[in-house]
RNA sequence: GUCCCCAUCGUCUAGUGGUUAGGACACCGCCCUUUCACGGCGGCAACACGGGUUCGAUCCCCGUUGGGGAUGCCA
């Protein structure tokens, strides 16, 4: 589908935990983009950190990727012609590109171990001095210093050669020019002493051999750039263009971490938040359709709409409120078909189903039962979680309860004997072996209350907890309607006696 | 410490060298109403600060402050 001209972009997560939102929103600008302009999503494993990649992160990102509806054109599972997409399975490619930069006097063979850089830096902070990173030690090794160290079989990383003077800079699709002085760079290793890349070397390898046109990633790899600029030249490859997005940050304007909440992509899908949903505000987060334009969008909309130039140069705070409004937003469009699939797994996870014995008026089966239930509870369906707390009392006795409300309307004594007032009203008034619709409901309660000399309300409230265990709920004529007059007569005198 | 980035209502943002600085979330009030939610109406609320440039700066430049990032043989 793509021709040579159109975008390559990609997503290149590292299997070290799970996929959060940050990755998630630096994958969908990608994968927006790649759709945008009918170009190609790549998604490539970055494993080169053996110590702390693990397969189950690696499953876990693509569970949320896959979540999110964010496929890849090339990857994992799919493959591609620029694979492997994993770094582990590339190591032959690596060593390849090292040896070109080797054989060019680009790269040295540093052999100062993590501790004599240590005792390094703290002989030079002793001196009130100041440790700027890599000191060039092993930068101008004899060929004899070489071989003894080799002879010796000390353990030895590769270093760039980086350029000493003159700057390096790039216009920064988002952030504009960058530039970064020579002088300041220190010769960061390339290749690790246990045969792996670094992550410097081995992601300007990758997005050079794999075509990739737009490196869009997260504002903490922008004093990254610099160096990988410095491979691309020392490999004479033709650099990507860069785009730095902000970081998210955290409602208090720190940086997002587990102690504000939420962060997994998948922890959203578990408190009930729509894919689509979550695509949306991830979306808004850094980026805006302009204007007064709705921001409220399915996928295929914010396609339509996604421009690179849109995206702010402000970090972000994720704001749990906005999500949750945006998430019932998407719920509240939905056509009645779609939340009846949305809730079909939620009675199912719990075997609820309609007896018939209920004898509710005109339905007949499960799926049409839920089908009114939703009816009725109109827009207080915003979230798949709390959803089974609105539906759970129409299909079992054993559903939620707010012992507040509980107290509030249903304990009180005068509560009592007026809920034992209705359920026989209810039973001398109505032909319980019937379906009874709403209306009927209605007319028992407001002709009960009449004769009691009270407002309905004083039988609505105390009914509705009893019924529903809930003090909000959907209209109460409609509740008993779909709760059936036997049962609501049950539950009005289970309730009395409590 | 050094280097880099950022700065419009509490939050996400639109926006322009001259605007009543717009929208959304949250919040408050009113209406609707059997509760809640929805919906409708209205309200509160911002150009961080100090210098320039300019006839005029929220907008352009510099600085300060604040926040973030980097400074790894992590990615």
């Amino acid at each position: 589908m793509s021709n040579p001209n159109s975008p390559r972009v990609r997503f290149a997560p590292s299997p070290t935990g799970f996929l959060h939102v940050g990755g998630a929103r630096t994958a969908l600008f990608n994968w927006l983009y790649a759709r945008s302009q009918g170009g190609a999503f790549v998604l490539r494993i970055e494993d080169t950190d053996q110590e702390r990649s693990t397969e189950e992160s690696y499953a876990a990102i693509l569970r949320g990727m896959q979540w999110l509806g964010m496929d890849w054109d090339e990857g994992p599972h799919r493959g591609g012609d620029f694979g492997p997409y994993l770094q582990s399975e590339r190591l032959d490619i690596y060593r390849k590109h090292l040896e070109t930069l080797a054989e060019g006097g680009h790269a040295y063979k540093c052999f100062c171990s993590a501790d004599d850089l240590e005792a390094r830096q703290e002989e030079i902070e002793a001196d009130e001095g100041t440790w700027a990173g890599y000191d060039g030690q092993c930068r101008h090794l004899t060929t004899e210093e070489i071989a003894a160290q080799e002879a010796a079989g000390t353990p030895f990383a590769w270093r760039l050669r980086t350029p000493d003077e003159g700057s390096t800079f790039w216009y920064d699709i988002v952030l504009d020019k960058l530039e970064f002085q020579n002088e300041l760079m220190v010769d960061r290793v390339i290749f690790k002493a246990d045969g792996f890349p670094t992550y410097q070397f081995a992601v300007v390898v990758d997005d050079h051999d794999m075509g990739i046109t737009h490196v869009l990633r997260g504002d903490d790899h922008v004093s990254n750039t610099p160096f990988q600029l410095m491979i691309y030249n020392a490999m004479e490859w033709k650099a990507p263009k860069f785009g730095h997005m902000p970081m998210i940050l955290g409602p208090d304007k720190k940086r997002l971490s587990k102690r504000h909440g939420a962060t997994s992509v998948e922890e959203f899908q578990t408190q009930g938040i729509l894919p689509a949903a979550m695509t949306n505000y991830l979306a808004l987060l850094g980026w805006s359709p302009g204007g007064n334009a709705d921001e409220v969008m399915t996928r295929d909309a914010i396609i339509k709409k996604f421009s690179l130039k849109k995206i702010n140069s402000s970090p972000a705070a994720f704001d749990y409120d906005k999500l949750a409004h945006i998430n019932s937003e998407h719920i509240k469009r939905l056509s009645a078909e779609e939340r009846l699939e949305l809730a079909k797994p939620i009675i199912a996870r719990d075997n609820w189903a309609l007896d018939t014995d209920w004898l509710i008026h005109g339905v007949d089966d499960t799926e049409s039962y839920l089908n009114r239930v939703l009816g009725i509870l109109g827009n207080r369906f915003s979230n798949l979680v709390t959803l089974a707390n609105h539906i759970g009392f129409f299909f079992t006795e054993e559903h939620f309860v707010d012992a507040e409300a509980w107290k509030e309307h249903v304990t009180p004594e005068a509560a009592r004997a007026t809920l034992v007032t209705l359920a026989k009203a209810i039973e001398t008034g109505m032909d319980l072996d019937v379906a009874q619709p709403a209306s009927a409901f209605e007319e028992v309660i407001r002709s009960t209350a009449e004769e009691m000399g009270v407002k309905a309300g004083e039988l609505i409230h105390p009914s509705r907890v009893a019924l529903t265990g809930q003090s909000r709920s959907a209209g109460i004529f409609e509740v008993m309607e779909l709760v059936g007059a036997r049962r609501t007569v049950a539950r009005l005198k289970n309730a009395a006696n409590s």
